[in-house]
DNA sequence: TGGAAACCGGACGTCATTGGTCCTATTTGA
DNA sequence: TCAAATAGGACCAATGACGTCCGGTTTCCA
């Protein structure tokens, strides 16, 4: 189906509900409270963005997570990447030559290289606050998708 | 890992295939002899090819399989929805209100509508001769990915 | 007129990946 | 010292994809 992985999908709903209500400090059960998703489901997913240093966790009691950057400077791609893994729409992209059998006879041998491209560019051109709808003062880069942001205001 | 179903990437190999060398019909055993796939396979795809009018079945003896329209007027996206469906990142998408048991917490209500079609013009922008390299005479619309495309030539 | 070649539609078993959960260790504040 | 919270990993169930195969139909040719 093209979609992406529902993790990533929580991601979104998780970092949005915390620039939303911006305190200084998360914790885990509390936004699972907030967003209303299942606590576990929502530890993991911020251990994940953790790794990716996207938010930071603090340890210990009274701990909790928090935004390692403002919302408007996360893109997409970047949580995307954090749980699906590098963009790229095929196998056979990893510049690793010689990993298909029927390469010789392959007519697209690493042509997917720019349409991988295009898809990372157009994931790229999105902030997690355009999706949270947070209203941010800042300007987008890629006007065809500001376009369509416009368009569905 | 945001890829596309494995079938699509064989139908773009069977689709340049059937363009490079443009024979008034083709078999199913035949393309599958020239680009060294399974013929099972090619024959599943021709027929998924087939019911969304992107090739012409012929049947009976000496029957085969041809193009409905030349490669470069075919784009990616026709092929990615042939066999993965619509282009939606997430499931909460398809207009249907109400699916979602967490919806009046959900903060990107309705947010997703942009990226989904941000996606879907970069895969239309693209055609399955770029893709198969075919030298086709026509100039494309889409700078920013016929930018890729020259860079990477 | 019969057989062969090829498309058409669908069903089926297997396999990998994802999704959700849980457990234990570690850290920190009261 | 205890409680609260993160960190990391292991585990199992289930969904979906993949590849294959079958019977049916159509058409050409000998």
């Amino acid at each position: 189906m093209l979609k992406l992985s529902r993790l990533t999908d929580y991601a979104v709903v998780v970092l949005s509900r915390m620039g939303r209500d911006d305190l200084p400090l998360q914790s885990a059960p509390g936004i699972a409270a907030r967003t209303g998703l299942a606590e576990p489901t929502v530890a993991k997913v911020l251990k994940i963005l953790a790794q990716s240093e996207i938010v930071e966790g603090l340890r210990g009691a009274r701990g909790g997570y928090r935004l390692t950057r403002p919302l408007h400077s996360i893109t997409l791609a970047e949580v995307v990447v954090a749980f699906d893994g590098p963009i790229a729409l095929t196998a056979c992209v990893d510049g690793g030559m010689g990993s298909c059998e029927s390469e010789h006879l392959c007519p697209v041998r690493g042509r997917w290289d720019p349409v991988n491209h295009a898809i990372r560019e157009a994931l790229a051109g999105i902030s997690v606050a355009q999706l949270a709808g947070v209203n941010c003062g800042a300007s987008f880069l890629t006007t065809t998708i500001n376009d369509h942001f416009v368009a569905a205001e």
